[in-house]
DNA sequence: CACAATTCAGTTGTGCACAATCTAGTTGTC
DNA sequence: GACAACTAGATTGTGCACAACTGAATTGTG
Protein backbone atom coordinates (compact mmCIF):
# COMPACT_ATOMS: atom_id res chain seq x y z
CA UNK A 1 0.00 0.00 0.00
CA UNK A 2 0.85 3.67 -0.85
CA UNK A 3 0.07 4.76 2.47
CA UNK A 4 2.82 3.01 4.43
CA UNK A 5 5.75 4.94 2.68
CA UNK A 6 6.49 8.22 4.22
CA UNK A 7 4.38 10.95 4.19
CA UNK A 8 7.08 13.59 3.07
CA UNK A 9 8.08 11.72 -0.13
CA UNK A 10 4.50 11.41 -0.94
CA UNK A 11 3.80 15.54 -0.47
CA UNK A 12 6.79 16.24 -2.68
CA UNK A 13 6.19 13.63 -5.07
CA UNK A 14 2.28 14.52 -5.33
CA UNK A 15 3.50 18.46 -5.88
CA UNK A 16 5.90 17.92 -8.55
CA UNK A 17 3.57 14.72 -10.20
CA UNK A 18 0.37 17.76 -10.65
CA UNK A 19 2.49 20.17 -11.59
CA UNK A 20 3.91 17.61 -14.91
CA UNK A 21 0.44 16.35 -15.20
CA UNK A 22 -0.66 19.58 -15.71
CA UNK A 23 2.31 20.98 -17.46
CA UNK A 24 2.78 17.64 -19.46
CA UNK A 25 -1.24 17.97 -20.79
CA UNK A 26 -0.68 21.27 -22.17
CA UNK A 27 2.51 20.94 -23.73
CA UNK A 28 0.96 17.88 -25.88
CA UNK A 29 -2.34 20.34 -26.79
CA UNK A 30 0.08 22.72 -27.23
CA UNK A 31 2.14 20.92 -30.49
CA UNK A 32 -1.40 19.63 -31.67
CA UNK A 33 -2.53 22.59 -31.44
CA UNK A 34 0.02 23.86 -34.22
CA UNK A 35 0.00 20.58 -35.74
CA UNK A 36 -3.93 20.66 -36.78
CA UNK A 37 -4.06 24.56 -37.24
CA UNK A 38 -3.75 23.12 -41.17
CA UNK A 39 -6.90 21.21 -40.75
CA UNK A 40 -9.01 23.66 -39.40
CA UNK A 41 -9.24 21.51 -36.20
CA UNK A 42 -8.66 21.55 -32.21
CA UNK A 43 -7.74 19.18 -29.90
CA UNK A 44 -10.81 17.38 -29.10
CA UNK A 45 -12.37 18.35 -31.98
CA UNK A 46 -9.24 15.85 -33.37
CA UNK A 47 -10.57 13.69 -30.85
CA UNK A 48 -13.96 13.44 -32.34
CA UNK A 49 -12.37 12.80 -35.90
CA UNK A 50 -10.42 10.26 -34.57
CA UNK A 51 -13.44 7.99 -32.66
CA UNK A 52 -15.99 8.87 -35.92
CA UNK A 53 -12.81 8.07 -38.67
CA UNK A 54 -12.75 4.71 -36.35
CA UNK A 55 -16.11 3.64 -35.54
CA UNK A 56 -18.34 5.59 -38.41
CA UNK A 57 -20.65 6.66 -37.30
CA UNK A 58 -21.96 7.45 -33.46
CA UNK A 59 -24.58 8.86 -31.01
CA UNK A 60 -23.92 11.57 -29.23
CA UNK A 61 -23.63 9.56 -25.86
CA UNK A 62 -20.91 7.08 -27.44
CA UNK A 63 -18.57 10.00 -28.40
CA UNK A 64 -19.19 11.23 -24.80
CA UNK A 65 -18.52 7.85 -23.33
CA UNK A 66 -15.21 7.30 -25.27
CA UNK A 67 -13.84 10.32 -24.63
CA UNK A 68 -14.96 11.55 -20.99
CA UNK A 69 -17.00 14.37 -22.63
CA UNK A 70 -20.36 15.65 -21.62
CA UNK A 71 -23.30 17.22 -23.62
CA UNK A 72 -22.00 20.33 -22.48
CA UNK A 73 -19.26 20.10 -23.92
CA UNK A 74 -19.99 17.66 -26.80
CA UNK A 75 -23.03 19.78 -27.82
CA UNK A 76 -21.10 23.18 -29.39
CA UNK A 77 -18.14 21.12 -30.12
CA UNK A 78 -20.51 19.22 -32.63
CA UNK A 79 -22.43 22.09 -33.83
CA UNK A 80 -18.80 23.82 -34.85
CA UNK A 81 -17.69 20.67 -36.43
CA UNK A 82 -21.26 20.69 -38.40
CA UNK A 83 -20.91 24.46 -39.38
CA UNK A 84 -17.33 23.65 -40.99
CA UNK A 85 -18.91 20.90 -43.02
CA UNK A 86 -16.94 17.77 -41.44
CA UNK A 87 -20.25 16.02 -39.65
CA UNK A 88 -23.81 15.65 -39.81
CA UNK A 89 -26.44 15.28 -36.60
CA UNK A 90 -29.77 13.52 -37.25
CA UNK A 91 -31.92 12.30 -34.91
CA UNK A 92 -32.47 8.67 -34.43
CA UNK A 93 -35.13 6.76 -35.83
CA UNK A 94 -35.60 3.94 -32.96
CA UNK A 95 -35.08 6.20 -29.95
CA UNK A 96 -36.29 9.76 -30.64
CA UNK A 97 -33.92 11.50 -27.42
CA UNK A 98 -30.45 10.09 -29.28
CA UNK A 99 -28.44 12.13 -31.90
CA UNK A 100 -26.46 9.89 -34.42
CA UNK A 101 -23.40 11.47 -35.89
CA UNK A 102 -21.97 10.79 -39.54
CA UNK A 103 -19.17 11.67 -41.71
CA UNK A 104 -19.82 13.97 -44.19
CA UNK A 105 -18.01 13.22 -47.44
CA UNK A 106 -15.39 16.44 -46.32
CA UNK A 107 -14.76 15.08 -43.08
CA UNK A 108 -14.44 11.53 -44.56
CA UNK A 109 -11.56 13.26 -46.74
CA UNK A 110 -9.76 14.97 -43.83
CA UNK A 111 -8.82 11.35 -42.99
CA UNK A 112 -6.61 11.25 -45.41
CA UNK A 113 -4.61 14.38 -44.64
CA UNK A 114 -4.59 13.20 -40.92
CA UNK A 115 -3.08 10.82 -41.76
CA UNK A 116 0.70 11.88 -40.30
CA UNK A 117 -0.25 13.42 -37.71
CA UNK A 118 -0.01 10.38 -35.05
CA UNK A 119 3.82 9.58 -36.50
CA UNK A 120 4.40 13.60 -35.82
CA UNK A 121 3.62 13.30 -32.88
CA UNK A 122 5.05 10.23 -31.52
CA UNK A 123 8.15 11.70 -33.24
CA UNK A 124 7.71 15.03 -30.87
CA UNK A 125 6.76 13.51 -27.99
CA UNK A 126 10.66 11.72 -28.29
CA UNK A 127 10.06 8.31 -26.07
CA UNK A 128 11.22 4.82 -26.66
CA UNK A 129 8.54 1.82 -27.59
CA UNK A 130 9.21 0.68 -23.74
CA UNK A 131 8.76 4.32 -22.19
CA UNK A 132 5.36 5.03 -24.27
CA UNK A 133 3.96 1.70 -22.81
CA UNK A 134 5.32 2.24 -19.34
CA UNK A 135 3.35 5.91 -19.60
CA UNK A 136 0.14 4.92 -20.82
CA UNK A 137 0.05 2.09 -18.52
CA UNK A 138 0.92 4.68 -15.43
CA UNK A 139 -1.83 7.24 -16.57
CA UNK A 140 -4.63 4.37 -17.00
CA UNK A 141 -3.99 3.68 -13.67
CA UNK A 142 -3.95 6.68 -11.89
CA UNK A 143 -7.01 7.80 -14.15
CA UNK A 144 -8.90 4.43 -12.88
CA UNK A 145 -7.54 5.16 -8.84
CA UNK A 146 -9.00 8.70 -9.20
CA UNK A 147 -11.91 7.57 -10.76
CA UNK A 148 -12.85 5.37 -8.09
CA UNK A 149 -11.77 7.89 -5.08
CA UNK A 150 -14.20 10.35 -6.94
CA UNK A 151 -17.12 8.72 -4.96
CA UNK B 1 15.99 6.38 -31.63
CA UNK B 2 12.33 6.23 -31.94
CA UNK B 3 11.86 6.76 -35.41
CA UNK B 4 13.70 3.34 -35.71
CA UNK B 5 10.64 1.32 -34.46
CA UNK B 6 7.58 0.48 -36.50
CA UNK B 7 5.52 2.77 -37.77
CA UNK B 8 2.44 1.03 -36.84
CA UNK B 9 3.42 0.92 -32.63
CA UNK B 10 3.57 4.02 -32.87
CA UNK B 11 0.06 5.03 -34.71
CA UNK B 12 -1.42 2.77 -32.13
CA UNK B 13 0.62 3.89 -29.07
CA UNK B 14 0.42 7.76 -29.80
CA UNK B 15 -3.32 7.06 -29.70
CA UNK B 16 -3.92 5.71 -26.59
CA UNK B 17 -1.40 8.03 -25.38
CA UNK B 18 -3.22 11.20 -26.62
CA UNK B 19 -5.80 9.79 -25.04
CA UNK B 20 -5.27 8.55 -21.45
CA UNK B 21 -2.80 11.63 -21.31
CA UNK B 22 -6.17 13.40 -21.86
CA UNK B 23 -8.31 11.32 -19.56
CA UNK B 24 -5.97 11.31 -16.49
CA UNK B 25 -5.18 15.20 -16.54
CA UNK B 26 -8.97 15.20 -16.11
CA UNK B 27 -9.79 12.76 -13.64
CA UNK B 28 -6.98 14.45 -11.53
CA UNK B 29 -8.22 18.07 -11.99
CA UNK B 30 -11.53 16.26 -11.26
CA UNK B 31 -10.82 14.66 -7.98
CA UNK B 32 -9.16 18.44 -6.91
CA UNK B 33 -12.20 19.52 -7.42
CA UNK B 34 -14.21 18.06 -4.46
CA UNK B 35 -11.22 18.50 -2.57
CA UNK B 36 -10.70 22.05 -3.36
CA UNK B 37 -14.38 22.82 -3.28
CA UNK B 38 -14.40 23.21 0.64
CA UNK B 39 -11.24 25.91 0.42
CA UNK B 40 -13.02 27.82 -2.24
CA UNK B 41 -10.43 27.33 -4.45
CA UNK B 42 -9.62 25.97 -8.05
CA UNK B 43 -6.99 23.91 -9.18
CA UNK B 44 -5.08 26.27 -11.11
CA UNK B 45 -5.94 28.82 -8.16
CA UNK B 46 -4.62 25.95 -5.92
CA UNK B 47 -1.11 26.06 -7.61
CA UNK B 48 -1.27 29.89 -7.72
CA UNK B 49 -1.22 29.67 -4.04
CA UNK B 50 0.89 26.90 -3.33
CA UNK B 51 3.53 29.15 -4.95
CA UNK B 52 2.71 31.65 -3.05
CA UNK B 53 2.97 29.74 0.49
CA UNK B 54 6.18 28.25 -0.65
CA UNK B 55 8.02 31.42 -2.02
CA UNK B 56 6.19 34.57 -0.67
CA UNK B 57 5.55 37.16 -2.38
CA UNK B 58 6.37 37.28 -6.41
CA UNK B 59 5.72 39.10 -9.46
CA UNK B 60 2.86 37.64 -11.85
CA UNK B 61 5.74 36.89 -14.09
CA UNK B 62 7.17 34.85 -11.80
CA UNK B 63 4.45 33.14 -10.87
CA UNK B 64 3.53 32.59 -14.60
CA UNK B 65 7.03 31.12 -15.19
CA UNK B 66 7.07 28.59 -12.84
CA UNK B 67 3.30 27.36 -13.83
CA UNK B 68 3.58 28.07 -17.32
CA UNK B 69 0.56 30.59 -17.45
CA UNK B 70 0.62 33.58 -19.26
CA UNK B 71 -1.02 37.13 -18.66
CA UNK B 72 -4.22 36.03 -19.93
CA UNK B 73 -4.99 33.12 -18.04
CA UNK B 74 -3.10 34.68 -14.42
CA UNK B 75 -4.95 38.03 -14.37
CA UNK B 76 -8.31 37.22 -14.50
CA UNK B 77 -7.47 34.51 -11.93
CA UNK B 78 -5.50 36.82 -9.52
CA UNK B 79 -8.07 39.14 -9.86
CA UNK B 80 -10.58 36.30 -8.15
CA UNK B 81 -8.20 35.57 -5.90
CA UNK B 82 -8.42 39.09 -4.43
CA UNK B 83 -11.78 39.58 -4.68
CA UNK B 84 -11.84 36.61 -1.97
CA UNK B 85 -9.34 37.91 -0.01
CA UNK B 86 -6.85 35.73 -0.30
CA UNK B 87 -3.71 37.68 -2.16
CA UNK B 88 -3.19 41.51 -2.46
CA UNK B 89 -1.77 43.09 -5.74
CA UNK B 90 0.58 46.09 -6.21
CA UNK B 91 2.70 47.86 -8.54
CA UNK B 92 6.49 47.03 -7.63
CA UNK B 93 7.97 50.07 -6.92
CA UNK B 94 11.45 49.33 -8.39
CA UNK B 95 9.72 48.71 -11.69
CA UNK B 96 6.38 50.08 -12.53
CA UNK B 97 5.42 47.35 -14.87
CA UNK B 98 5.69 44.65 -12.20
CA UNK B 99 2.87 43.71 -10.07
CA UNK B 100 3.87 41.78 -6.77
CA UNK B 101 1.39 39.60 -5.43
CA UNK B 102 1.31 38.83 -1.56
CA UNK B 103 -0.75 36.87 1.13
CA UNK B 104 -2.98 38.40 2.80
CA UNK B 105 -3.46 36.92 6.67
CA UNK B 106 -6.37 34.71 5.02
CA UNK B 107 -3.96 33.89 2.49
CA UNK B 108 -2.03 32.58 4.54
CA UNK B 109 -4.41 31.49 6.91
CA UNK B 110 -5.70 29.23 4.25
CA UNK B 111 -1.72 27.41 4.48
CA UNK B 112 -3.08 25.22 7.26
CA UNK B 113 -6.12 24.25 5.99
CA UNK B 114 -5.01 22.86 2.81
CA UNK B 115 -2.32 20.87 4.51
CA UNK B 116 -3.64 17.66 4.59
CA UNK B 117 -4.58 17.60 0.47
CA UNK B 118 -1.74 16.51 -1.04
CA UNK B 119 -1.32 13.14 0.87
CA UNK B 120 -4.82 12.87 0.14
CA UNK B 121 -4.43 13.14 -3.72
CA UNK B 122 -1.26 10.64 -3.48
CA UNK B 123 -3.38 7.95 -1.89
CA UNK B 124 -6.14 8.89 -4.43
CA UNK B 125 -3.57 8.45 -7.35
CA UNK B 126 -2.54 5.15 -5.76
CA UNK B 127 0.52 4.42 -7.07
CA UNK B 128 3.64 3.21 -5.11
CA UNK B 129 6.43 5.58 -4.61
CA UNK B 130 8.52 4.21 -7.56
CA UNK B 131 5.51 4.38 -9.88
CA UNK B 132 5.43 8.15 -8.60
CA UNK B 133 9.00 8.47 -9.76
CA UNK B 134 9.09 7.29 -12.99
CA UNK B 135 5.61 8.65 -14.02
CA UNK B 136 6.72 12.31 -13.05
CA UNK B 137 10.28 11.18 -14.69
CA UNK B 138 8.16 10.57 -18.13
CA UNK B 139 6.01 13.28 -17.82
CA UNK B 140 8.83 15.93 -17.67
CA UNK B 141 10.90 14.10 -20.55
CA UNK B 142 7.75 14.49 -22.80
CA UNK B 143 7.10 17.52 -22.01
CA UNK B 144 10.57 18.61 -22.69
CA UNK B 145 11.13 16.89 -25.80
CA UNK B 146 7.59 18.76 -26.68
CA UNK B 147 8.53 21.90 -26.11
CA UNK B 148 11.42 21.39 -28.01
CA UNK B 149 9.92 20.34 -31.03
CA UNK B 150 7.40 23.21 -31.00
CA UNK B 151 9.26 25.19 -32.79
C1' DC C 1 -53.09 2.14 -19.14
C1' DA C 2 -50.90 5.56 -15.96
C1' DC C 3 -47.21 7.67 -13.98
C1' DA C 4 -42.75 7.94 -11.73
C1' DA C 5 -37.98 7.33 -12.81
C1' DT C 6 -34.55 7.44 -16.12
C1' DT C 7 -32.07 8.80 -20.29
C1' DC C 8 -30.42 11.93 -23.81
C1' DA C 9 -29.43 16.55 -25.72
C1' DG C 10 -29.24 21.03 -25.16
C1' DT C 11 -28.60 25.59 -22.62
C1' DT C 12 -26.58 28.70 -19.27
C1' DG C 13 -23.01 30.28 -16.38
C1' DT C 14 -18.23 30.09 -14.45
C1' DG C 15 -13.52 29.37 -14.99
C1' DC C 16 -9.18 28.03 -17.53
C1' DA C 17 -5.96 28.08 -21.99
C1' DC C 18 -4.20 30.66 -25.38
C1' DA C 19 -3.63 33.88 -29.47
C1' DA C 20 -3.63 38.58 -30.72
C1' DT C 21 -3.49 43.14 -29.54
C1' DC C 22 -2.85 47.26 -26.60
C1' DT C 23 -0.74 50.41 -23.17
C1' DA C 24 2.63 51.88 -20.09
C1' DG C 25 7.08 51.61 -18.45
C1' DT C 26 12.08 50.42 -19.20
C1' DT C 27 16.49 49.91 -21.57
C1' DG C 28 19.90 50.41 -25.21
C1' DT C 29 22.06 53.20 -28.76
C1' DC C 30 23.24 57.08 -30.98
C1' DG D 1 18.00 63.89 -24.81
C1' DA D 2 15.63 61.14 -28.62
C1' DC D 3 13.95 57.15 -30.39
C1' DA D 4 13.70 52.18 -31.36
C1' DA D 5 13.40 47.74 -29.11
C1' DC D 6 11.88 45.35 -25.47
C1' DT D 7 9.13 43.91 -21.26
C1' DA D 8 5.07 43.42 -18.00
C1' DG D 9 0.52 43.31 -17.55
C1' DA D 10 -4.17 43.77 -19.15
C1' DT D 11 -7.91 43.07 -22.52
C1' DT D 12 -10.61 40.72 -26.07
C1' DG D 13 -12.23 36.78 -28.38
C1' DT D 14 -12.54 31.68 -29.21
C1' DG D 15 -12.85 27.21 -27.50
C1' DC D 16 -12.91 23.53 -23.89
C1' DA D 17 -14.45 21.51 -19.01
C1' DC D 18 -17.93 21.03 -16.04
C1' DA D 19 -21.97 21.92 -12.90
C1' DA D 20 -26.77 22.80 -12.81
C1' DC D 21 -30.84 22.90 -15.08
C1' DT D 22 -34.58 22.22 -18.80
C1' DG D 23 -37.36 19.53 -21.84
C1' DA D 24 -38.52 15.72 -24.57
C1' DA D 25 -38.59 10.80 -25.19
C1' DT D 26 -38.35 6.27 -23.21
C1' DT D 27 -38.74 2.61 -19.80
C1' DG D 28 -40.24 0.25 -15.66
C1' DT D 29 -43.77 -0.79 -12.33
C1' DG D 30 -48.12 -1.14 -10.39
Amino acid sequence: MTTETRADDLLRLDRQLCFSLHAASRAFTGVYRTVLKDLGLTYPQYLVMLTLWEHGELPVKEIGDRLRLDSGTLSPLLKRLETAGLVHRRRSEEDERSVVVTLTPEGEALRARAAGIPLHMARAAGLTLDEFQTLRTLLTTVTTNLDHAAL
